[in-house]
DNA sequence: GTAGGGTTAG
């Protein structure tokens, strides 16, 4: 009798629990767990896996423990199902440890605890790792099922690497999982985000019309809106619709996606209105990404509001808050909102910290950053890829390149981002010998630069102000690793060359590009033209900035510093007449640093912090020493010359 | 019991 009303009771409470979970209320399965406990009855092979499911998802570690003792303690110890949810539970707390070694005492795996464990590997970054453990599955005799696959596909676009995107399909067909719609779906994004448009869309069509779900075509759409094809995403769209297809909060969800940067606003707003039109509105991931969307574009305001409006908020959409200010270098209020998360039972996660670590990187905040390194360790996700990488970058960009650099060399698994930080961290500190001989290491061992690469030694050679060095891995870049160069590794080059005083050879490069020239790039060379006191070609480039930022004041404060430097006072003078007919004003640039805790604020040329005249006297000896740095250098350079 | 949105380099 007394089993059988255990059973009931059990299947009871584990309907409220499972209730609780769906309606993503995700402390509630732990208070019903421990009600149960106190009430003497005993938990059974599925209320484990649900409460475990709920302690995954809210990151929770020391709950996560506690429920697997609870499990040990049980007479589910060995139950495969019980046993994968915990394997689950500890790769979602990012304890990829305490998941190996429980998958290690595992007497029976199956292909799910095997995926759970090659999903914890990809997660960490681990690739070698995944690779590995795959080759060891299939020895076991583990047949790989369509999750499998669908989980090597993310792999091989979360590197972005095609080859391996296409080589695991044709695994997919070999090992015999049949080519379904889910596999299809993840392949035509991933091929997508790989660059490989054409596969993508063969993919799509070879699904077959009858088995089309909205999936496929949010996988094309977000594909589509991935590579920055925003007319033809939104055509994709059209067509969707046009074929009778109903979009779901995914759909919304990947066409916001167009909307990441700062003045596609307008594009962003018309899309939430669409996505309220269709019902999408209460979508929680819809609301998630909204607030990162009004975020990216720059309405703080509305992020904050629809973050506020939400009642049941997740740890995604306290991330999305948190992201906004941090990315704007709002450090202050990203902070009080990490502590608010703390406070509300949400414990922050990988993602949270990473907003924090690179917020404190935008703004100098070493006090912060070093903070959050310790939360990051204390919490077990330094040893995180994308963790690493970051705090390389936070480190490097507060000045402490021994900690960046201790970072890099204890990494479990390095990738082309965390070479490409390291090199930029060191360009960044004009430390041109260790930026290029970190460049040759990483060639050594087999990686392949990409154009950021290219962009970091670029940059490494224009602080050093070594033009020889920058024209070698120009030319590298283009003619060995085959990639055209970009906006940004031009204007580097110019910037160099203009530096250097080599104006007119600047001008010829910029007029030979074979891209459109930006602002950014007449910029730099109107400042070039500022330093070497050159107003003829100084002129040309003010103009054609004039020609494609009408509004901006920067030119003609420039063109009158010009002037200005050789005593042209007519020439000043007429740039403050013309700024005045034209309405333009010019807000002066500031630079922000975080100090004890305080965050203090410079203004260009203003020399009025209050702190200490140390400040000023300091700066103007950095300033001596920095020309004699840069003259020794141009020196240096000299002697390489034919 | 696994798979999804949010994240790292310029």
């Amino acid at each position: 009798m007394a089993r059988i009303s255990n059973y009931s009771t059990v299947t009871l409470w584990n309907t409220k629990i499972k209730q609780a979970l769906k309606q993503n209320q995700l402390h509630k399965p732990l208070i019903l767990f421990s009600q149960m406990k106190q009430l003497g009855i005993q938990p059974d092979n599925l209320t484990f896996p649900f409460v475990a499911k709920a302690c995954g998802e809210l990151r929770n570690l020391n709950n996560s423990e506690i429920i697997h003792t609870h499990v040990v303690k049980s007479p589910y110890r060995s139950d495969k199902y019980v046993q994968t949810s915990l394997l689950d539970m500890y790769v979602k707390c990012c304890s990829i440890d305490c998941a190996y070694k429980l998958f290690d005492e595992m007497s029976e795996r199956d292909v799910a605890s095997w995926n759970v464990m090659l999903s914890g590997f990809c997660q960490m970054g681990f690739w070698s790792r995944v690779v590995g453990l795959f080759s060891e599955m299939r020895l076991g005799g583990v047949e790989a099922d369509s999750i499998t696959i669908i989980g090597l596909v993310q792999l091989g676009c979360l590197v972005r690497d095609v080859r391996f995107v296409s080589s695991v399909h044709c695994l997919g067909m070999v090992v015999g999982v049949e080519v379904d719609v889910k596999i299809g779906n993840t392949l035509i994004a991933s091929y997508a985000k790989c660059g490989d448009w054409d596969s993508a869309e063969k993919v799509f069509d070879g699904i077959g019309f009858d088995c089309l779900t909205v999936v496929s075509w949010n996988s094309l759409i977000a594909g589509c809106a991935y590579v920055g094809k925003s007319v033809e995403s939104i055509g994709l769209y059209r067509m969707m619709l046009s074929h009778g297809y109903r979009p779901d909060g995914g759909t919304i969800l990947n066409l916001l996606t167009l909307c990441d940067q700062d003045g596609a606003l307008n594009c962003g707003k018309s899309i939430h209105s669409h996505g309220i039109k269709v019902g999408c509105n209460k979508d929680m991931s819809v609301l998630n990404t909204l607030i990162s969307m009004y975020s990216k574009t720059g309405d703080v305001r509305s992020a904050r509001n629809i973050f506020d409006a939400i009642k049941e908020k997740t740890r995604v959409s306290w991330n999305a808050i948190i992201g906004c200010y941090a990315e704007r270098g709002d450090l202050d209020e990203a902070m009080a909102l990490f502590r608010s998360m703390e406070a509300s039972g949400h414990k922050p996660d990988l993602v949270t910290a990473l907003y924090i670590i690179s917020g404190s990187g935008k703004i100098g905040a070493l006090e912060t950053g070093r903070w959050i390194h310790s939360y990051v360790v204390l919490n077990k996700f330094h040893s995180n890829l994308v963790v690493s990488n970051a705090l390389i970058g936070m480190y490097a960009k507060c000045g402490c390149m021994t900690l960046a650099r201790e970072i890099f060399n204890t990494m479990h698994e390095k990738s082309i981002v965390s070479w490409t930080t390291i090199i930029s961290g060191y360009a960044l500190h004009g430390e041109l010998k260790e930026a290029l001989d970190h460049f040759e290491l990483m060639l050594e061992l087999g990686l392949t630069p990409n154009h950021v690469t290219f962009l970091s030694v670029l940059q490494a050679c224009n602080h050093a102000g070594n033009l020889n060095k920058g024209w070698e891995y120009f030319y590298l870049m283009a003619i060995v690793y085959n990639l055209s160069p970009e906006i940004e590794h031009y204007s580097c080059m110019a910037d160099l060359l203009g530096r250097r005083g080599k104006l007119k050879e600047a001008v010829e490069f910029v007029q030979n590009m074979r891209i459109r020239p930006d602002a950014g790039i007449w910029g730099a060379l109107l400042s070039a033209c500022k330093i070497h006191r050159n107003i003829e070609i100084g002129l040309y480039a003010a103009e054609r900035l004039l020609a494609i930022e009408p509004q901006v004041g920067a030119p003609y404060v420039e063109m009158a510093n010009i002037y200005a430097s050789v005593g042209r006072w007519d020439g000043v003078s007429k740039m403050r007449t013309m700024m005045k007919n034209n309405q333009v004003t010019k807000y002066p640039g500031q630079s922000v640093v975080q100090v004890n805790g305080k965050t203090h604020t410079f203004t260009v040329e203003g020399r009025c912090h209050t702190a200490d005249v140390l400040i000023y006297e300091t700066l103007d000896g950095l300033n001596l020493q920095l020309q004699e740095k840069f003259d020794s250098a141009f020196i240096e350079e000299m002697v390489f010359l034919p």
